[in-house]
DNA sequence: CGGCTTTGACCTGCGC
DNA sequence: GCGCAGGTCAAAGCCG
């Protein structure tokens, strides 16, 4: 999407319209007055829009940087647990193997932060798999117990979750995930759809940007990066723009700027 | 009855 | 070697 995308996407409208006003129906003064400040309305929607632009462009610029970014979330994976693994690797594989697999343990840990009611005492975050809970503990530095689970959607499954409310924030859960998941996610459109709309509506739950390491966001991101979701991207904004009075008015202003200034002097 | 949660016990690595 | 902390196990209980 480049620069002029405002230009390409915005909504064509036929500003030639209607039967020409006669420009001495008004006092001149009048007119004048109302010229300059539907300019100046003119300007500051222009400005806007403009702004919109570039907020939008820098999200997205850190939106895939963060997916690209070697992903280690560092020490959230544990690291004494990681070495009995790396010790049974090398048992088997050598020591290759044991460093691949540390890498590689590293590279698929993930965090992610989900605001939630902090008077409800569940650990439970909704990530459209199915988790079972094999033990819960209290950690040190934290008065909030941390729990720990295990994908059940899949008897092979590899795939742990550690989830603990934020000692900062009691609102904030915080999931730590660790490995990939060998199977296809469970109600996967529902889920999808929810993060999406995530990117474009910041309405909770919140979800941090180390999300964007996860294999479905990489999905939701491609979504991004197609024309489709710039076509929502602009239908979205074009519904907000058009449920704004000021909005709607400063069109009207602009379409009559346009009848005055194409009719002859 | 099967699956899930709870919770105390146990295991392992690390620092002193 | 001992204590601490994080992580896991497994028996007991709960629930649909």
């Amino acid at each position: 999407m480049g620069s002029d995308w405002v230009h390409q996407s915005s909504p064509r409208i036929d500003l030639r319209v209607g039967p020409r006003r006669s420009p001495d129906q008004a006092p001149v003064g009048v007119l004048e007055a109302m010229l300059n400040q539907i300019s100046e309305e003119n300007r500051r929607l222009t400005e806007m829009v403009r702004d919109m632009y570039t907020n939008y462009s820098a999200l997205r610029r850190r939106l895939s940087y963060l997916a690209s970014v070697a992903p280690c979330e560092k020490g959230s994976a544990s690291p004494k647990r990681k070495r009995v693994d790396c010790d049974k690797h090398a048992a088997s594989d050598g020591e290759h193997a044991c460093k691949r697999s540390r890498e590689d343990a590293m590279a698929k840990t993930s965090k992610v932060y989900v605001r939630t009611d902090p008077s409800d005492p569940s650990l439970v975050v909704m990530d459209g798999y199915q988790w079972r809970k094999y033990g819960q503990k209290v950690t040190r530095g934290n008065p909030f117990p941390r729990a720990y689970f295990r994908c059940s959607f899949a008897p092979s499954c590899p795939v742990k979750k550690k989830v603990q409310r934020s000692a900062e924030d009691k609102s904030l859960l915080v999931a730590t995930y660790e490995g990939v998941h060998n199977h296809k996610r469970p109600s996967l459109d529902e889920v999808y759809t929810v993060m999406c709309a995530s990117h474009i509506n910041s309405s909770a739950p919140s979800i941090d940007p180390d999300v964007t390491r996860r294999p479905d966001v990489d999905r939701c991101l491609g979504e991004i990066e197609s024309p489709k979701f710039d076509t929502a991207l602009v239908e979205q904004m074009v519904a907000t723009l058009t449920k704004d009075p000021n909005f709607t008015a400063a069109v009207a202003a602009a379409i009559s700027e346009r009848i005055l200034r194409d009719s002859p002097a």
